[in-house]
RNA sequence: GCGGAUAUGGUGAAGUGGUAUCAUAGGAGGUUUCCAACCUUUUGUCGUGGGUUCAACUCCCGCUAUCCGCACCA
């Protein structure tokens, strides 16, 4: 058998077990299924909460990375500032012959040397003129311009006085509009981070592969703030071992550790490196196969324009390379676009080592004489003035920007003489952004955790999840419901209950062995089985999913 | 969005113009001294809307969803 096919069949088996177990399911199915939507089922909900815990507890450990938690509903101002209503509408046209959907900056990229760049008004125009033929069919027949945005639109408020909005395509947003209070909490000390899990929303064209491509899913973002006129100092010491597969821009794919990386230049940001370096720990306490795991660089033309360096975490699955995590340097690019936007400072303060001392020297007008002389071009007065040298003598003839001819006398100006001390200055920080697509990282998980294995000529399924994520973390089974033992494993079972992040299943129906089936299926780590012994010295065994074996251990000690 | 294929218990499959079979799974009971054993019993299905017909799961049309290409996209 090809392997092609083997992978085929072995992804219908895992497509079929987690369904079956309540992992991953079609969503509304009862009401015929929705295209890119789905369920985490009972068990799979449990797994992507305790994904989301970890990856949420890998920033909080590095001790300066405070969670935040922002609204879905964005109104529309706050995307146009990002960048967003712009970059995620695609300007479709249709074309009459053979009604193939082409974009319309694709086909015009003959006709202007940057398409992308242009209003739909334009780029109608320009259809209009350029007369390109259809890719597919060769004819000219092109349908109006049409706008097909990916965010979901929707309408803040009821009737006339709601105002447009989009549910959010990325959790970064919220993230910069709340940096003054982000500064203020982190008390005006740089660098730090925020982060926020939570739902983001795109309007594909055509989801597809499963839960790769979904129009609502689930995704974890870091934006790290920081301060571009100092080192970093980041500690990479722990990874001086850890050989990561790198694929450079254009280059082929080589293995070094992250500090030789960043000394061959090959990754360009320390700060990017060292995010490189944490996604890859994250990756692996979660159950991603090192071998499976690799960071390509994007290319220029590919990387966003404001960003400096960008890499995507790969992880190869049943889908082929699939990108799960992208860590991009964005520069100052969207604190500043919210700036300009909104007028408001978005800014970190920094001292000067040495406060600088300036001198100034030079004149102003006197608003008490000049204001009544030059009345409405007071304004543009002081502004010349201002600009003039200290040695300037006066009366003086001045032409204005306006056009406007005026003569400035001693007593309409001052000099200005005096020394200031500026102790530092405002900048904007700039962003390193870790995005995490949670959905992508559970599939993998589920595909790097499945596990087949003939046992008596029949497929016997594992799931080998690190223990960080598996859903359950105990089965208590009695070995017979009968002489005290099931009500010995309920007594178990509900102390485990009542202990602080711990899941436990009991199960008694069935022999034994297809309940260790039953828990090994969905990644159970531990199973706990009383037996006769167990009602004589309280002790109770422990079996290992991984390895098969039993430990004796007295109840007292299983948690 | 285009083209092709598909849609039957929870899961995987067979089948027919007269409402359906098998495997597996689930529940209850029994049996069993630790890895899907066995016995009894029970639960549950033709994606959806319309048409043809006395009668449609079966034939026809639309829709939705799934899979594979192309296109699109991070």
């Amino acid at each position: 058998m090809d392997s092609m096919q083997h992978d085929a069949e072995r992804l219908e088996r895992m497509s079929g077990m987690l369904k079956r177990r309540g992992v991953i399911l079609p969503a509304f199915e009862i009401h015929g299924g929705a295209k890119g939507l789905y369920d985490f089922g009972p068990v799979g909900g449990r797994l992507r909460n305790r994904v989301n815990q970890t990856w949420i507890n890998h920033w909080l450990s590095l001790g300066n990375i405070v969670e935040l938690s922002c609204p879905t509903v964005t109104p529309y101002a706050v995307l146009e500032a990002s960048g967003h209503v712009g970059e995620f509408s695609d300007f479709m046209t249709v074309c009459g012959q053979c009604e193939e959907a082409s974009r319309a900056d694709t086909l015009l990229e003959d006709a202007h040397s940057n398409p992308d760049a242009l209003t739909l008004g334009e780029l109608q125009d320009l259809l209009d003129s350029a007369q390109p033929c259809c890719p597919n069919c060769q004819t000219i027949d092109w349908s109006p311009i049409t706008a097909q945005n990916l965010m979901f639109n929707t309408t803040i408020g009821a009737g006339s006085s709601g105002r447009p909005g989009f549910l959010r395509p990325e959790t970064a947003q919220g993230m910069f509009t709340s940096f003054p209070a982000l500064l203020r909490h982190n008390r005006d000390r740089l660098p730090f981070g925020a982060i926020q899990v939570g739902k983001g929303y795109r309007n594909e064209i055509s989801p597809r592969q499963g839960m790769i491509r979904l129009r609502e899913f689930n995704m974890a973002e870091l934006e790290y703030f920081f301060n571009p006129h100092v080192d970093q100092n980041h500690d990479f010491s722990q990874w001086s071992n850890t050989k990561m597969e790198l694929i450079p821009d254009g280059q082929d794919t080589i293995k070094l550790s992250i500090t030789e990386a960043l000394e061959a230049n090959i990754v360009r940001h320390s700060t990017v490196g060292y995010f490189m370096a944490q996604t890859y720990d994250f990756l692996l306490k979660v159950g991603i196969d090192p071998e499976r795991l690799r960071f390509r660089q994007h290319e220029a033309d590919e990387m966003a324009h404001y960003a400096s360096d960008c890499w995507d975490a790969e992880i190869l699955g049943s889908y082929g390379w699939i990108e799960c995590v992208g860590i991009a340097h964005r520069g100052c690019y969207d604190l500043e676009a919210h700036e300009k936007a909104t007028g408001k400072t978005l800014r970190a303060r920094r001292e000067f080592e040495e406060p600088k001392v300036v001198e100034i020297d030079g004149w102003t007008i006197d608003g008490a004489t000049a204001g009544p002389v030059f009345r409405a071009l007071a304004g543009a007065v002081k502004k010349a003035v201002e600009s003039l040298d200290a040695q300037t003598a006066f009366p003086l003839s001045l032409t204005l920007p306006t056009g406007e001819e005026i003569e400035v006398k001693a007593e309409h100006v001052k000099r200005v003489q005096r020394t200031e001390t500026i102790t530092g200055e405002w900048y904007i920080p700039h962003v390193v952004e870790p995005a995490f697509g949670i959905d992508r990282i559970i599939w993998h998980i589920l595909d790097h955790a499945y596990d087949e294995r003939a046992k008596d000529g029949e497929n016997y399924t594992i799931l080998r999840l690190s223990e960080h994520v598996a859903p359950v973390d105990y089965c208590v089974f009695p070995l017979f419901e009968k002489d005290g033992m099931g009500q010995l494993a309920r007594d178990i079972h509900k102390t485990l209950c009542a202990s602080r992040g711990i899941v436990s299943v009991y199960d008694s129906s069935g022999s034994i062995g297809r309940r260790y089936a039953r828990a090994d299926e969905i990644g159970v780590p531990k199973c706990i089985t009383v037996d006769h012994q167990s009602l004589e010295d309280q002790t109770v065994t422990v079996r290992d999913r991984n390895s098969g074996e039993q430990k004796r251990v007295h109840i007292n000690d299983l948690v």
